[in-house]
DNA sequence: GGGTATACGGAGGCGGTCTCCGAGTAGGTG
DNA sequence: CACCTACTCGGAGACCGCCTCCGTATACCC
């Protein structure tokens, strides 16, 4: 089962490199529907080359935000042992705003891996939902969040938040969160 | 100003009349990104037809649903009248989910033309706000919703859900609703 | 029936996705 | 160091969708 496999070759390595630092550039700059042959042209490399790197628009994303979306699953955990378990998951879901809005379309991206084993981006997502409801577990223990809100729906609601943010001014988006937010505290139950 | 303009010519208003069935079919099964040539081809029309007609895709969208986003306005009109205002918001709400998850993408196109007064659905948005506005201050007057939320936020946080609920069961959607509108009665502030 | 304003249709330019395979090269081997 | 081979590169090309433009067709008015 453990293929053991060799280093890449010289001129594979830094054409991935290449291509990751285009691919930034270029999901910044115009969204995660950038052309990805804009992105090959960028990194000064052929599209067989990006494609065979990245199968996929997803995989590009996913090697392109992996670290990132890493650092959220750390600070999670960090966060648990922190303070207020409300206060805690409120300041992640910041965080969980400001990476999902990174790129222009990222949220739409996101959302539509969610539930997709077979999506590249799935278990960066996955890794997402279990940081959250450790925080979420903890903050509804602590009487802080009413308690049939589950993990998936924390997480979509924010993504759900983060994308509406795309149309509006930043301002307005930190409005949406927060109405969001403070609806799920405990005790907001009606049905 | 008041510029008289003659009746279509029959041969135009047929192909209109074709056209709108078509798209309909088309946005139905293959959401609002379905392609304008296979419209065009369904209808028995040529793509020049299409595009003298409906010169954006947001056009079409407009003329396609002009109707049943004009009842959601009568439907506010109807419900401010009728019992509990709180109750009536939340009956409303659903009745704009129900409109906006029509389409597939369907949220996302109205989503993109609620600020934006050069788009063709601009004017629907306007209308199905100013319906949402009326039902949500008639609530506020009441106590039942939070009295810092606007019309715009009320839209744009239901159009969110709506946008998740198209990567999610119907159940999960429902809920997602739930959650926000519980979320956003009166006595929830938090900051 | 004839003339004209109006409408039709699709060819064609553009730009995007993705595949496939001949040419090029890195790096281990003798 | 030179060679060989497995690995990698690049872009032509098939396909698709958007949108425009203009020669052709036709509905309607007189």
């Amino acid at each position: 089962m453990e293929t053991v496999q060799r280093p890449m070759r010289a001129d594979a390595r830094r054409n991935y490199e290449r291509l990751l630092t285009a691919a930034h550039a270029a999901f910044a700059e115009q969204g995660t529907e950038a052309s990805l042959e804009e992105v090959a042209r960028t990194a000064g490399v052929g599209i067989g080359t990006l494609y065979r790197h990245f199968p996929t628009r997803r995989a590009l994303l996913e090697a392109v935000l992996h670290d990132s979306l890493a650092g959220l699953d750390t600070r999670a955990r960090e966060l648990l042992g922190s303070g207020s378990p409300g206060e805690a998951l409120l300041e992640w879901t910041r965080h969980l705003m400001a990476h999902v809005t990174v790129y222009r379309g990222l949220a739409a991206t996101l959302m539509s891996s969610f539930d997709d084993p077979a999506s590249e981006l799935y278990g960066a997502c996955e890794r997402v939902r279990v940081g959250g409801d450790a925080l979420l577990a903890s903050a509804q223990r602590a009487g802080a969040v009413r308690d049939d809100v589950t993990g998936a729906d924390l997480t979509k609601l924010v993504n759900a938040v983060a994308w509406a943010g795309e149309h509006c001014d930043d301002d307005t988006a930190e409005r949406l969160l927060t109405l969001v937010m403070d609806g799920l505290r405990a005790g907001n139950r009606r049905s």
